[in-house]
DNA sequence: CCTATCTTTGACAAGGGTATCAAACTTGAT
DNA sequence: ATCAAGTTTGATACCCTTGTCAAAGATAGG
């Protein structure tokens, strides 16, 4: 290797993760993305090419993080658990931490860009993947009880009920209004008082 | 009155929300707004100031159109019909007609722009008024049947998760999906097989 | 030490959008 | 018919963003 790149890529790819999240695609220029990583704008074009190059590889690295962080918290012993542990990581991930905020997927499918078809596709695979983990952690847990809904028309209700809540999130910006939201589903999909 | 406006204003707000609707904010130029309403761009400044005067007033027709639908929409005489009345007047609008496609209380949750605050102010009155609208209507509803969730929940929770099929078709562009989506939460708030 | 190759740097051109403005125009009222 | 007030029109200035490029710099391999 002759000429080697002198920056932090992690350190790009995770700054334009926030700044995607933040602000969205068209909302984040080459510049912010330049000044949040300390990277002057023509190495960026030089590197990756343009804004949508860095997105797409943000947005993988998005998509790992997320089925990552939901395949942990959907592994419990019961049902009632399991749609805890799927709420709570949903919000943890709507509400963000430190690092980071907003939901990328859900800003994403709203936002109009040139690449409309690729990202709506990578959208599509995203949650198709979430959906396909829901109903196979839920199809044991709901044999076990006496529940009516199938595991796979549950694993999609929360799918479409999740993105529900990165809005009202937007909208609110209340915490306790998404887990009360969140509750309320429970209660319906769980009846017993356990 | 002795300079009179030669343009057809109720046309100007008809094609913005159309516009803002399909585009989003930033996504739609005063050219574009020129354009559709066959009004010059200089004249649309001098008559509303700029792109987000104009927006506001297409915000506040779309409020009462939604709220009209979702009016009618509820006015039926037990639970079940109410909150399919509801799902179909929502997924509906979701959906668009001839005229036009999209929802535009998500899409403006979720972009960036100046006015901000005022915008997600707008949002908040919108989807609050809804909310009301729906719990005082299901509030009678609930109380005939045995149904254990108290209608203000119910009415978060409808608004909630309406706002998560809007996302779902943004990507999936499917109406049997958000049928299919509306009638499982449906099955868990109404569970007798009437 | 030298060199080939890739990277960095800063400047520049081009495109698109917002906003402004003066001049021409229209029209209701006197 | 004339006037005053508001509107239309087209041009223009300005800003922001993207994308490109040549020159300078850095580095592994010889």
């Amino acid at each position: 290797m002759v000429g080697v790149r002198q920056f932090d890529e992690t350190r790009v790819i995770r700054e334009a993760l926030r700044l995607f999240s933040e602000r969205g695609l068209s909302g984040t220029t080459m510049g912010d993305l330049a000044q949040a990583s300390g990277v002057l704008r023509g190495s960026l074009y030089n590197a990756y090419g343009g804004k949508d190059e860095i997105f797409i590889l943000a947005f993988e690295s998005y998509t790992r993080e997320v089925l990552t962080r939901f395949r942990e918290a959907l592994d419990r012993p019961t049902l009632r658990e399991a749609l805890q542990g799927a709420f709570t990581a949903a919000i943890r991930s709507i509400r963000g931490n430190a690092e980071r905020r907003g939901c990328l997927t859900t800003r994403m499918a709203l936002e109009d860009h040139a690449h409309q078809e690729r990202i709506r596709a990578g959208l599509e695979h995203l949650l198709g993947e979430l959906e396909t983990m829901l109903a196979q952690a839920l199809e044991p847990l709901c044999a076990a009880g006496d529940n009516r809904m199938p595991a796979p028309v549950m694993a999609r209700l929360i799918v479409t009920f999740t993105r529900g809540l990165a809005v009202i999130d937007r909208i609110y910006d209340d915490g306790a209004r998404l887990r009360g939201d969140a509750d309320a589903l429970l209660g319906l999909m769980c009846p017993q008082e356990a």
